[in-house]
DNA sequence: TGCTCATATTTCCATATGGAAATATGATTT
DNA sequence: AAATCATATTTCCATATGGAAATATGAGCA
């Protein structure tokens, strides 16, 4: 699954935002989904082979942690569309300008 | 539908790019992606629905726009990542200049 | 070895999705 | 008003998806 895909559901960014402050144990993060330990694992699943997050074994855990990668391809695909937004700011700011 | 959920889809992805390059009548589009029209149609009313894009009629023409405010949600989302992987990339740095 | 904890996988179900084909709509031209 | 062009909507189908419940796996412990 494309990263983009990955992203379309909202528990798995509540799950990336939550590895933001740092890796975590799955049942951690089941704990702040509120949903079921099954929902939450097959969603792991889904950012591991988007290759979102990376996992490791400690001790009887499964320790995740964020990988950001895919997240920088969507942030190049941003670039071109903020050249465009900004261009239909200042075309407002302008505007204001001389209409104020 | 989330904007997130709206780039999930490639073909749609596409369009948006078509657009960057200004704004063109929906068979201009059907011409680029190699779908049927009604596909088109189909994805343009998903973006539509996401606040993607506009729609404008001029005669019997449909013109869509790009309407990029949408985008700017999902890069204030990518904020906080982008420091994540610059912290991780700064990192990356300062180990290959230790070890040359 | 048997037991328990943490997590993953499987199964089931209802719903959503994308594509192709057919049809409908609305504006322009004749 | 009828015909035509551009596009939207509907219908059908196969497949994907998310969630809940049950089950399986694998590591550490008694």
């Amino acid at each position: 699954m494309s990263a983009y895909a990955a992203l379309a559901e909202p528990h798995r960014r509540q799950i990336l935002d939550l590895l933001l402050d740092g890796e975590r144990p799955a049942g951690e993060l089941v704990e702040h989904l509120g949903l079921s330990q099954p929902g939450v694992s097959k969603h792991l699943k889904v950012l591991r082979e988007a290759g979102l997050v990376a996992v490791r074994t400690e001790g009887r855990q499964r320790v995740y942690a964020l990988r950001p990668e895919p997240l920088v391809e969507v942030d190049r695909w941003l670039e071109p569309y903020r050249a465009f937004w900004s261009k239909r700011l200042d075309a407002l700011e302008r505007h204001l300008e001389e209409n104020p």
